[in-house]
DNA sequence: GTCTATAGTCGGATAGAC
DNA sequence: GTCTATCCGACTATAGAC
């Protein structure tokens, strides 16, 4: 590619396409899928409408490069810490930070409602695809590792594991968009947080055997 | 209210009050939220655009009543089931049943994509949130006496954990949009069993104290 | 690369005949 | 209670001026 030699600097272009991208992803928090159109989206910016098929093609196309973003956004952001994660404690503290971080910015969760706008369009479907991988192999791995720590790593397959804490991640926040005021995904944390720690210590217990467990109750031991 | 003398018997009336139900149910999973007009519901249940206003007051209206029907509709077939439920390992099984008649029943979760929407309109979050009720109710009954049965139950609120049930399970079919063909949801489900049984003889443990904890690892006894 | 203007389509909603 | 016809606004998308 030939690099522009100065004569107005760069003055737009990528510019323009992150701040439509901005604007995306701002109007799906604040009206959801069904209100992403065009002409929201621009109202929501303050640029022309027509900028979007100019650059995008369609509205499909931008919903796909804002889930692109977004993706990129969040493991740039996260990646350092979740790779840096080996305890159930730690990767529940992230989801909280990510959790917290999705609230302060008000407005739905622009995934949850991205995914259920894929029941409308094969091709935004294909796009939120590939936009997800990256981040879900930044989680299967944050998984495996926190899974390596206990007996039980080759009970559980760490795809499972990874696609359960993203479905539970994602559930929380679209049941959140109910009744964000109760804030009862802030209390679920919490009492997960409560949870981590006594699970740690739980799995710690070698792997128990139900075929040949015992068929008498034994007594705690106080 | 006077009961219609039989003069032309029924006819009609509420009758076509569940025939437009059930196509906005069908819509909603064949569309998605965003496909959901009131032109495509009439399409798909063969009828006239007008009914839906008369009957339903607009589109709205008549997202809500498919709502309230799918959580009634719901609440009979499993309550049953539900009120039965003392273990993990049952509690997982209806899930698994809920899924797969999901699946039978061809595209898109009602729930999520009701739910989705409601971030564009405060009267359908008002709406779902009563119809979400019931159910949310009849879960949280089986989850306490799930809980009841191990030494958590003070540890853990029940209502946490119905919340974080039910965004599983949303979140679950959530994802499944993203590519159904993997079946990733059904083979969380094979995991979730393998280890409910797992879990259960966890949970007859008792609730290790982690302040207190020996700071030496002990040797597993054979 | 950005704007205005506009074509063409689709959606919500209602009036009025039946 | 249902249908036809229709209004009107909002939407996607593009042509053409700047």
């Amino acid at each position: 590619m030939p690099t522009r030699l100065s004569t107005q600097a760069s003055q737009s272009g990528e510019e323009t396409r992150a701040k439509i991208i901005a604007a995306t992803l701002q109007t799906l928090r604040d009206e959801g899928i069904v209100g992403a159109t065009a002409r929201a989206i621009a109202r929501t910016g303050g640029f022309n409408q027509a900028l979007i098929f100019y650059h995008f093609g369609g509205v499909t196309g931008l919903l796909v490069a804002a889930a692109v973003s977004e993706g990129e956004q969040r493991a740039a952001r996260y990646a350092p810490r979740l790779e840096s994660v080996t305890t159930l404690a730690e990767l529940v503290a992230v989801a909280r930070d990510l959790h917290e971080a999705e609230v302060a910015q008000g407005g739905q969760n622009v995934l949850t409602q991205l995914l259920a706008g894929a029941a409308s369009s094969p091709e935004l479907r294909a796009g939120l695809m590939r936009a997800f991988q990256p981040w879900m192999q930044l989680v299967e791995e944050s998984v495996e590792r926190v899974l390596g720590t206990t007996p039980y790593a080759n009970l559980v397959k760490s795809e499972d594991l990874t696609f359960a804490i993203t479905s539970l991640f994602l559930g929380i926040e679209l049941m959140n968009t109910l009744d964000p005021e109760k804030e009862s995904a802030l209390s679920l944390f919490t009492t997960f947080e409560t949870l981590a720690t006594v699970i740690e210590a739980l799995l710690r217990v070698p792997v128990p055997e139900p075929e040949r467990a015992s068929p008498k109750k034994r007594k705690k031991k106080g």
